[in-house]
DNA sequence: CAAGAATTTTTCGTTTTCGTTCCTTTTTGC
DNA sequence: GCAAAAAGGAACGAAAACGAAAAATTCTTG
């Protein structure tokens, strides 16, 4: 089979929005239908695409459903803001990612770093990542949580512990008024505050519909976080709150 | 491979843009598309870079081709011998899968099983069981293989002498005439034998191609083993080592 | 400076890609 | 069901890209 540019490109967008259009395909690089008919039928052919009438889709897609649906929530926010948090990571450091869609989006952007070692408990990360072969992954082992490819638990704690990190990526269920970043489960918490103890800087992710929701376990306070990224204001109230953790707000709308 | 100046600039464009093109190259540098052409064929030699016409990409990184082509040679020998081996797995029980297509097969073949606690360093196993609800799955840590998905190192032996299994499903890279288990990687034998120790039972799947293979770095012996699945008899005298060893061969033509 | 080596450019025939056309198959609206 | 519309597929020619080898240039090194 022979490469186009496009290939590449189209399997990407297909793992972005978990399908690709012939339309949509041929307005975007500007060629014929005919032509990307063919490039799908190269993909398919390959294994990689599973086509169908109009275009194709990703292969099998054992992930559950509603995290499919989560995750195309907001789905230009995330990767803004996924953007934005990516641009002030560093090459050639040490980086943990946890539980999130919104980690999955600064893993995507992060294809194209260098010499990264990247810990994570998320294998829906580690399968993102492996297509960065300049990047060392490690997966925390722990019990996985088919909710959102999650692995927690004590094993996975252990295993965080062994290492310090130069930053820490994470994301969290809400946030509230006071600040707090909350999850809904207690086990993810443990390893949530486990990763902030062994990093030296953390920078938190969230678009804005973490502020409206809640959530009963609580992970710590923005005022742990250096850095958060989010794609709306938090309020003036929180806003003055950071000022004074000195937490810096990164606000990229989307 | 001659080292020209532009090398590392290509790799770095490549970088930054995911893609180069020949006539883009040849302009900046003010070279011919002759030589561009030339420096992009040894970067792909060199496998920095993937060849597409008109230019190159980034290499897909995306789980090692090679793996993709080995998953689909035998699909129908695989999925045979996995379902003779899932026939034989009761439900549950404590399970643990490594590394291999061969595996992988027989992950397939649990989706209906019920109560299971699998256990693995086999990242797409992890994916494709999730798909089963009355599984439980725990990931052991380790350092990503993109080759193959696999979680090696110290991290997955230490995270396996943490469990006993009621039974271990292994496969292997090779199986010589001495009834010798053989590996490529001498990290994933440490994990290999690792699962042997902790396991009351275990079951050996593998194909015939593996029969004429050979491989560097030893497992065990097929004596330690207590179930072998494979689609052609392994022939006179290794049958016989088998009797001598009380291991049983479940041979199942696909 | 000159011989020799290495690299690049030029040239030219071959291969690949892509748009067009025409027709078949699948989906959709009634 | 049936017919219109949308999508798919095969075939062919023009244009672009490729690769090999000869010619020209640049770079060593004595």
């Amino acid at each position: 089979m022979s490469q186009t540019f496009r290939h590449p490109e189209i399997l990407e967008i297909a793992r972005r929005d978990g399908k690709v259009t012939v339309e949509g395909l041929a307005a975007h690089f500007g060629v014929t239908h005919q032509t990307i008919r063919r490039d799908l039928t190269d993909l398919a052919e390959a294994g990689r695409l599973d086509r169908v009438h109009g275009g194709a889709v990703l292969p099998s897609g054992t992930m559950n459903i509603g995290y499919e649906e989560r995750r195309a929530l907001n789905p230009g926010a995330k990767a803004t803001i996924a953007r934005a948090c990516a641009a002030r990571i560093p090459n050639d450091i040490s980086l943990f990612l946890n539980i999130g869609t919104s980690t999955e989006a600064v893993a995507r952007e992060l294809l194209h770093h260098d010499g990264l070692m990247v810990v994570t408990n998320n294998i829906n990360v580690a399968t993102i990542l492996a297509a960065n072969a300049s990047c060392e992954v490690v997966v925390t082992g722990g019990h996985l949580r088919r909710a959102d490819g999650g692995l927690i638990g004590s094993l996975a704690t252990d295993t965080i512990r062994k290492f310090k990190f130069d930053l820490a990526v994470i994301g969290c269920s809400a946030l509230d008024r006071d600040g707090d970043l909350l999850d809904f489960d207690i086990q993810e918490v443990g390893v949530s505050q486990a990763i902030l103890q062994q990093s030296r800087r953390t920078f938190l992710v969230a678009d804005h519909s973490k502020f409206k929701r809640s959530a009963p376990a609580r992970i710590c306070s923005l005022g742990e976080v250096d850095v958060f990224f989010t794609d709306r204001s938090p309020g003036a109230g929180l806003a003055a709150a950071c000022r004074d953790w000195g937490t810096e707000v990164s606000v990229t709308p989307g």
